[in-house]
DNA sequence: GACTTTTAATTGTCTGACAAATGAAAAAAT
DNA sequence: ATTTTTTCATTTGTCAGACAATTAAAAGTC
């Protein structure tokens, strides 16, 4: 029944808690300066080191930055695209390593989300990002490419796909979604035919945009996920053999 | 150029860079104690209070926790989508709030999202969630409710439909899309008119998952975004004319 | 006025200490 | 022998005080 007694957690946690609610609320905005640590221990009455533990929470989560000299202190964060991509990234993939999540789940969800792009991407795709996907589909089908590089190269394309739909939030959200799944395809090992029809895949969704064809581009896509936890399957199953 | 110096940062935060490497790459799994503060400290030679402050920092993301006492230390922590859920939510709530993302971007992407989960919600939909979106249509159809509790009736009614979905990955992917939108529909006064027109539009949501009619699911919504973000349009204008 | 030096403020780090919690071992009681 | 109580060692939580490193502004110098 103790289990989460709100007042009986660290103090740097509850400190933490305070200024990250201000924040949240709008009480403290961008580029605003906090307090010094000196008064900050003064305010909450505790010790400097308690303090600093409770900011450290908060740079770990990117909502503070801190700069030091005469000027220095602990200011806002201004939340980047860029840093909630790299947070979501980490949390998402530790979520799906750590909690036995199946490949054929993750693969749902990652396409399911993908497809939600797919007509947007179409509608707005802009020459760049057609030429990131030629560019990739084309390192693809280089032979020499190792089974990281390959998968490197599919995140990229899959990327420029979900950035064609010009829309910063969904770029984000889907970021979660293909990066974290890029652990679990390197268990796979493709071979020259399981390239080959990735390959070929990959090419109808490149057309499909180009042509803005968001119909298309919504059946290769879903043959893509058939395709993917189809090799998984054969993987998983050769494994379990020996 | 010295932007980044990969040295030149805390030396807390090389530590926990190199504690929450170790996590990511396997080298600590799920449970595993980690060495004292004071065996960290002599490991990195750093005092404890550094180690400590790395530390934190971990336990801010929720990749450690901590228990005090003769067998306690810090230990690594399962990952739970309940955690995840909350830094997903904050996360996206200050990413909206900081970095002037249009009304419209934001239902964009939360609706293409929740378009993405249509098809599966529609097909493997049980009793409760249905029982959950019919209650929540209800509650919205009581005259007396406040705006924020029918936003906040509104996100229960969007979790169930998402949650219809049977993924928990796609779950945890949506609520933060779901969840960081609520302060911006905060903004919005619904009047008796435009509830009434979003109620009749849950009621057509609602009837299509349980009639398992994706397609009527998908239309639905698609009308659902652009009556939003034409009550949001108006309220902007309405707030610009004063 | 332009340049250099000093100074004050602030974060980063260290040392050492004590309090509080907690399980395990030792001791005592039955 | 078993149960209960006590003691104890370990570990995190917190504090106080100190010094180093950094930085911009103020003061001084030419």
């Amino acid at each position: 029944m103790k289990k989460s007694d709100p007042e009986h957690t660290d103090l740097s946690a509850q400190i933490a808690k305070a200024i990250r609610d201000a924040i949240v609320r709008g009480d403290l905005i961008v580029d605003e300066r906090l307090p010094s640590e000196a008064e900050l221990a003064e305010q909450f009455e505790v010790s400097r080191p308690t303090v600093r533990e409770a900011l450290k929470r908060l740079a770990a989560q990117s909502l503070i930055r801190t700069q030091r000299g005469a000027t220095g202190g602990a200011f806002v964060n201004r939340l980047t695209f860029e840093d909630a991509y790299g947070q979501q990234i980490t949390t998402s993939t530790l979520l799906l390593s750590m909690n036995a999540v199946s490949f054929a789940t993750a693969c749902e969800a990652r396409y399911a989300l993908e497809r939600a792009c797919a007509p947007l991407s179409s509608e707005r795709r802009e020459a760049d990002h057609l030429a990131t996907m030629r560019a990739e589909i084309h390192r693809q089908s280089q032979p020499g490419l190792s089974d990281e590089a390959f998968c490197a190269s599919d995140v990229a394309f899959h990327r420029a796909l979900v950035d064609a739909a010009d829309n910063p939030v969904l770029s984000y959200q889907l970021a979660g979604a293909v990066e974290a799944m890029q652990p679990l395809m390197n268990m796979i090992t493709f071979t020259a035919r399981s390239r080959e029809e990735i390959l070929r895949l990959h090419t109808a969704i490149a057309d499909a945009v180009e042509a803005q064809d968001a119909g298309a581009c919504d059946r290769a896509l879903s043959e893509l996920e058939r395709y993917t936890i189809e090799l998984a399957r054969n993987v998983l199953a050769a494994r379990a053999a020996s």
